[in-house]
DNA sequence: TTGTAAGCGTTATCAG
DNA sequence: CTGATAACGCTTACAA
């Protein structure tokens, strides 16, 4: 294959002068350029982009470390992400983790290895001090609250957001409320579990473990657990639901179940996926495809400008009332 | 950065021996190699990638050529071609082109400048010869029905599967059909009208343009066309729909609007997506998932060895008989 | 405006 | 088993 020396040789120019018309530069003479131009089409000439790599130390690609592809969350936040890569030029490395520790490291060092511009983390397992420790190769956004850190975030406050919909609930009548959440060592699940004890306290309701279900991530799992609410002697008359895949999961099942939404089990959702608006589901909108695509630029802004403090940024959300609770 | 020199020079051994250790060569005394390894971890040596994809000319990534990332029939395709990539260490770049002709050719390119070692295309709007163009520059693998090509493709046969849903609906009583597409001039649309028309004239029943519906894709899709459908002086008594997600909105809809399934409408999904369990809709497996790990396998296998007839593969689909019919 | 030449950090070849 | 040395294909001073 035809690499830029040929086209050189053959345009009777230069080397530098076919890599300034690969690069656009300025101060080539338009004969010349056209001459090189020709050439290159006549070699059907392309350009080895692992040579442009190797020298300038960019790849102009980004990776997002994600545990599973196939959930609408993600989804939503890859789209967002996908959209401002596109418009920016950059590729994306899809890197699914499963939330093992080791293959999270692998897509860390990918970034070590030069192998990429920069990390978009959407979920982990990894502690965040060993995170850390790669911020010096490298700029790193994470889509969750991780506090003061070396690299960005960019979150909701899902304490605020849990409370709301707490207080919500609560102005509603309700008194027996419980949650589901998708890992329970999450940071978004330790907010929330923070923010139910402390709504719980002020009104003097115990804490009942029953109510509080670990691992409900997508719609199989809401209807199962609304069986196990079903069955229980005493049951909520409230549920804050992961995600509103998960409580589509359960609105189903109760209609099959008999039990009435919202007047037997008030039910709100999360992310404001098109299926809560169809199934008229209360939610809270936490803004995933803007949080994808703010994410990007945030990283994109990183790499142009390295040495730039990280941020912290909070997108706000928003209540969506519609009529499961 | 400490390069693979610095490695040598600290070691007292050559870069070749260096580059030995570092690509498990054997031929490497055990004490070289112990102190080619103690170097490395001293200087924290990270081996730079893209010299290794110059001089090779591997990349070890492959790209995903898709229309949109958020919707549940490529996320599942994604989830399979993942999974195997994770298992044989390779890379996937995601490449959302939107259908725009454009951006799909830039992935194309992707191939030619030797970013990527082979493409797997979910879905295009390229008209296939131009694809076959490409082919010279490394393996490209479709899934979608595509015939003798210089490329791979795995698909089911859709003209197969959506006869077996139209006879499985005439058995039933069903003589006014309808059906939606995502999109009219895709590959699989073409097959279904062509399977459509033949089961027509068997039935000799006329062709009704109103009750083909395009730009079919999503659940909110599937609830207008619910309303559409209900506004229709004449409507089908049965609608084989693009996917389960827009069937799930049909069915959904329907319940808004008081018209029963299967009773006064026989709904037919598409992709066995766990949505269509949860609401007991009949549907075709075409078995995603498997597919799209069974991409990635021919494409590895192209890259492996290279030379290789492209192959033609087509998955076995099921019906899968719940309860909308 | 153009050309020369020095890298970028590896792997591959071939001779010891 | 080990080590020089030549690629790989490009960008970028620097010099003209």
């Amino acid at each position: 294959m035809a690499n830029i020396k040929e086209i050189a040789k053959l345009a009777g120019v230069s080397i530098s002068t076919v890599s300034r018309v690969l690069n656009d530069h300025p101060y080539v003479s338009d004969e010349k350029r056209a001459r090189v131009l020709e050439t290159m089409k006549q070699l059907k000439y392309a350009r080895n982009m692992n040579a442009v790599h190797l020298i300038t130390g960019k790849t102009k690609s980004a990776a997002i470390m994600l545990p599973i592809i196939n959930h609408a969350y993600f989804s939503a936040l890859m789209e967002g992400i996908g959209g401002e890569a596109l418009a920016n030029h950059y590729r994306l490395v899809l890197c699914q983790t499963g939330y093992e520790q080791d293959k999270e490291r692998e897509v860390l060092e990918m970034l070590r290895n030069r192998e990429i511009d920069g990390i978009i983390i959407l979920s982990t397992a990894t502690p965040l001090e060993q995170i850390e420790e790669y911020c010096r190769y490298g700029p790193i956004v994470c889509c969750l609250e991780a506090g003061k850190r070396a690299f960005s975030s960019i979150f909701i406050d899902h304490s605020r957001a849990f409370r709301a919909a707490m207080e919500y609930l609560v102005a509603k009548g309700h008194r027996h409320i419980g949650f589901t959440v998708g890992r329970m060592d999450g940071p978004s699940s330790r907010a929330r579990l923070e923010a139910y004890r402390e709504v719980l306290s002020e009104l003097g309701e115990p804490l009942r473990e029953e109510w509080i279900i670990d691992g409900c991530v997508d719609m199989e799992d809401g209807a199962a657990i609304m069986k196990q609410l079903a069955a229980m002697s005493k049951r909520p008359s409230a549920m804050l639901v992961t995600g509103d895949h998960a409580a589509a999961g359960m609105l189903w099942e109760a209609g099959k179940l008999g039990i009435s939404v919202p007047e037997q089990l008030a039910i709100i959702g999360f992310d404001n996926q098109p299926i809560s608006g169809l199934l008229g589901l209360t939610t809270i909108d936490n803004r995933l495809m803007d949080m994808g695509a703010e994410a990007f630029r945030i990283l994109f802004n990183h790499i142009q400008e390295p040495d730039q403090e990280p941020v912290q940024r909070e997108v706000d959300f928003m209540f969506i009332e519609r009529t499961s609770v």
